[in-house]
DNA sequence: TTTAGCACTCAATAAAGGAGAGTGCTAACA
DNA sequence: TGTTAGCACTCTCCTTTATTGAGTGCTAAA
């Protein structure tokens, strides 16, 4: 459907998006002549811009500026003329090192993944929490003061959710031991969806044993239910200012509206977690209007089979596409391999 | 030892303090006379100014400009000048309506207190998680599957931290949960202080009858002792944005870097919860070399004899010190209430 | 098809010239 | 003695005007 470029093109072609990825300045045919000189003058390749713009994959800021790609452009760039940029060993090394977790905790190892991410690429990173069939692993019910219990759901992927809700008077410790101990046998190894729409009259039927207490675990697995699975981690939003192209304030103040709001971060990565292995999309194929100018480099990574996790570098358009696709690629293996040790997979 | 103004300096001061607040423009003699008159020519404003500037009250940005409160300027402001400003009716009920927590869960609780502070002021805002002699409620181990084990420390303040650590072979469901028992038996409402020092050796001695998990279960106490008592959640970061102060990106940066450590945060919330209310530290007050021409506004709230949290706003110097005050007082006001019919007190 | 040459365009930078806000000082006034 | 009007002076900010230079498109020759 798209054309191919012909060689001397595609060779133009990439010199220019390199350039501009590192420059960000409009990158002009002598330049390009004098730079990755291909043995014609600055006058051909003039030509050959003329072409490319012709067809989309360039646009002039103004007569008489040089080139800059167009999403399109940057979008044949990425498909057909980038190679992922292996990260040094130095770099490799860093990473190992920072992703080891001082804590076995899933969220602190998610954050430092985050912070090593955008520390090696400038750019702001996303993460969501694991996710997939969330998998109960346990649910605890502790006391908590008078009329009060401590409601512990655990997930396979290792998170915690917690919450306070009031009791009825006259609930002991021994009850609520009693009550997990049923919800644990029903429950674990179900998801949310299979506890909506099978478990929960048998679980009623059981527990109305304890009638004394079966509003309180009714209310209990709601509780449960209504635990939102998704979380996401967000790091290095400061580095995304060394970014010329956020010299602008109000863009950044979007931006940073944007990433505060959670849910707006989790619509952006789920969108992507159809595909295996790394996805970039650029400019508007992410499909929102508020950003403009922003690309996102994401990966999901697969842990079982029903655990999976996303985790996505975001930055301008003019983003340094291989090298972070090299390091997207090198931080997930390490992620997979510290979640794993972790999980005790 | 500062010694007081007279009455006529005292209300210029005032004047330009606070059309600066508003403003951020240099504030001139002429403006003075015209928008809060006195009835004084601007000619004898001009003198009280200089006399001002010459006590270190004001300064001047250059010759030709207005005048601009200094630090002690501001300070003198706030601590002899302005009255804080209650928040209006509307903005008091939507405190409480944001308040209101749609989950009974702290760390939300705490979240949304943030959100709603920093959006009616504009400002940033931290806010600490409840501390204070970090008195333990409940500890619970809850099995992981097969190797590891779920170790939850649930504090008084209703926060949880977990994490999973590796167990011998052959522990079985029922073992953990007996270590769970014997360690609540000990632990519960003592403090970490109190864990360190006295009751190590008699836990040591009671487990020795499973003598089979003694290390797991020291290993346990050492994980629940390591655990970090303070969190300091921020928000409304982008708030700071529209803020003219910060239209300098370099310096946004450096906030922004800042604010994502939460080491520094912490450092910075706990150096002022010495006293009881509202507390305003400015610029160089802060004693922070990092970070310039910031102030901060907190207020230490106490929930119980021995838990209590910090809750801060942080902006350029020049903040509306008064309206600020204002709208923290209504809000700690809502927040403890609000935790205490969370944490059912 | 490629290249050299040339006229043209346009942003960015610098220099120059007000305009305006504000001050400090002096002298007069109550 | 405190207050005020008047006035010269300062300095930023804005606008206008040149100037520069990178880069283009077009044409004609190789």
């Amino acid at each position: 459907m798209i054309p191919l470029l012909d060689e001397r093109k595609e060779k133009i072609l990439a010199a220019i998006v390199e350039d501009f990825i590192n420059t960000a300045e409009p990158v002009g045919s002598r330049t390009i002549a004098r730079r990755y000189g291909f043995g014609v003058s600055p006058a051909t390749i003039r030509n050959e811009m003329a072409d490319l713009e012709e067809m989309g994959y360039l646009v002039q800021p103004h007569t008489s500026a040089g080139r800059v790609p167009s999403e399109r452009g940057y979008r044949y760039y990425v498909d057909h003329l980038m190679e992922p940029q292996e990260p040094d060993e130095g770099e490799k090394e860093l990473v190992r090192k920072h992703i080891q977790a001082k804590s076995r905790e899933i969220g602190a190892v998610l954050q430092q993944t985050g912070a090593i991410l955008s520390q090696l690429t400038s750019y702001a990173t996303l993460a969501t929490s694991l996710c997939g069939r969330s998998v109960y692993r346990h649910i605890q019910l502790a006391p908590f003061g008078p009329g009060q219990a401590m409601v512990l759901v655990i997930l396979a992927s290792g998170e915690v959710f917690h919450r306070l809700i009031p009791i009825p008077e006259g609930i002991t410790p021994y009850d609520l031991e009693s009550i997990s101990s049923v919800l644990n046998a029903k429950l674990r190894g179900l998801t949310v969806k299979d506890i909506k729409f099978t478990i929960l009259k048998e679980i009623y039927a059981e527990l109305s044993y304890y009638h004394r207490v079966l509003d309180l675990a009714v209310e209990l697995i709601q509780e449960a239910l209504s635990v939102k699975e998704e979380r996401v981690y967000h790091g290095g939003i400061h580095s995304i200012l060394s970014q010329p192209e956020f010299k602008n304030v109000e863009r950044l103040q979007t931006l940073l509206g944007l990433l505060e709001q959670e849910d707006f971060l989790c619509g952006l990565l789920t969108s992507s977690s159809g595909q295996e292995g790394i996805s970039i999309r650029i400019g508007h194929e992410l499909q929102n209007k508020e950003i403009r100018e922003l690309s996102m480099v994401s990966t999901s990574y697969r842990l079982t089979d029903d655990m999976y996790g996303v985790l996505a570098v975001l930055g301008p358009t003019r983003m340094h596409y291989a090298r972070v696709a090299g390091i997207l690629k090198c931080v997930t293996d390490s992620l997979l391999e510290e979640l794993a040790k972790v999980l005790g997979r």
